[in-house]
DNA sequence: AGGTACGAAATCGTATACGAAACATACTGG
DNA sequence: CCAGTATGTTTCGTATACGATTTCGTACCT
């Protein structure tokens, strides 16, 4: 397989991997360079650029971006293209809140098989985001959110309500750094509303209940976000 | 454009609509035959098949089947080929589950803005299903309480949940009969929570209370349905 | 000078073609 | 007679090619 030299270096890395299909290698690569930040909101995906960049024909791109638009995270317009779904402020309002109504509901399905050692890891994460409060770095911050979060979730039986759970986060990773740079005082509350959480779990408490907390956990932090831009357009 | 004269009628039908693109196309056609039952679960979906079929080349017809591959109404496998994505007993579970909190939370949120038109309209459907009951018709039922539904889910302005919402009815179509069918007894229950769900809007009842309610519609279904078939493998 | 119409370039959409993988079948060797 | 391998057929995966559509720049008219 002769692969073209022009091919980007990350792109060969990538794409060696065992990932089977080109299609499945494409749509790997764009996202990992939408998440990772490469591609920035707005930024025109151009089909044979792409293509051309990563060493195949358009068609696996083609379907690459097809998928990547069911998850939400470029928009398509038909002959015009595709570009990198932005994070617009009401976009992110409504990811956050279908965010808090998914996870909640994966939370508290998954709380009955949360053991004691995912909780004791969760404990261990949680007290590395109070760390990181001092010298606060949001980027990071923000991928132990996600790792305190999955530990919590990881476990819902219900095998669409966590691809949902999934893409939601998936949305938010489009924002380059985070909720938390734009409002730092979210931060603390966050991590005690963490541990919250946990002795919610441990205590065994209903389903119900968990659901509600991890629910207005997230709703938390929408609200800060909210209250800070000053959006009046609330849904 | 030369339209293959083996097109079939439907498909023609269909494509003569002022549908854009013919992956688009390709898309409604080939859900509609899955709704409709044309294609029955575990149907083997053969691209040159249905590219012959529909009229046009197979590119299209693989964008459109990656598409509902995302929706999850085929299951696609690499090398293999597509599949009308059955209702394996545990996947309907998983659908119920995942449209229970999801729609209840569209329920909610769509309550402030339901107006008094909308209530008679639902009222009314609802005296079209009292009248189903007497010569039991499982899949006009089922439209009607689609339809019901509908009335009060729709004005839910979040859009992601309102896709959610609309992506799990879908899967549900595929059942080409009904809920209803395994469980008729389950029918008059499901009128009468109908009213009671209609009062609480009615009387501006808060969020959560018809959020609950409108779930507890929804997994009650779902228990006559399991009690029904003796699954013991309950998530 | 401003706006509109025309045309060229860019980009997408789809058809056709060929190579690769998977499955079914028949054949050969034990 | 059975097992394992070889072969053939079906179907998918991707590349290339060309037609269609949009967009942008430029020239012309008012």
């Amino acid at each position: 397989m002769t692969e073209t030299a022009t091919a980007s270096v990350v792109a060969a890395s990538i794409a060696d991997s065992t990932a089977g299909s080109k299609s499945e290698q494409a749509y790997q690569a764009i996202k990992a360079r939408i998440v990772e930040g490469t591609y920035t909101p707005g930024y025109r995906l151009v089909l044979a650029a792409i293509a051309k960049d990563l060493g195949f024909s358009v068609v696996p791109v083609r379907e690459a971006i097809r998928r990547l638009e069911a998850e939400g995270l470029v928009k398509f317009e038909r002959n015009v293209g595709a570009t990198v779904a932005g994070i617009d402020p009401t976009e992110y309002l409504y990811t956050m809140q279908t965010l808090s109504i998914v996870e909640g509901a994966a939370t508290a399905l998954s709380a009955p098989l949360v053991g004691e050692a995912d909780i004791a890891r969760a404990r261990a994460v949680n007290a590395e985001m109070r760390d990181c409060l001092q010298h606060f770095d949001p980027v990071r911050f923000t991928r132990l959110n996600q790792d305190f979060h999955s530990v919590l979730f990881e476990h819902c039986p219900n095998p669409h309500i966590l691809d949902l759970v999934h893409r939601g986060w998936n949305r938010l990773a489009s924002l380059r750094s985070s909720t938390f740079r734009f409002v730092p005082g979210r931060a603390h509350q966050s991590v005690d509303e963490h541990e919250a959480l946990l002795r919610l779990i441990e205590s065994g408490a209903d389903a119900d209940t968990i659901e509600k907390a991890a629910r207005l956990h997230r709703s938390a932090t929408l609200d800060a976000y909210l209250s800070q831009t000053n959006l009046k357009d609330h849904s």
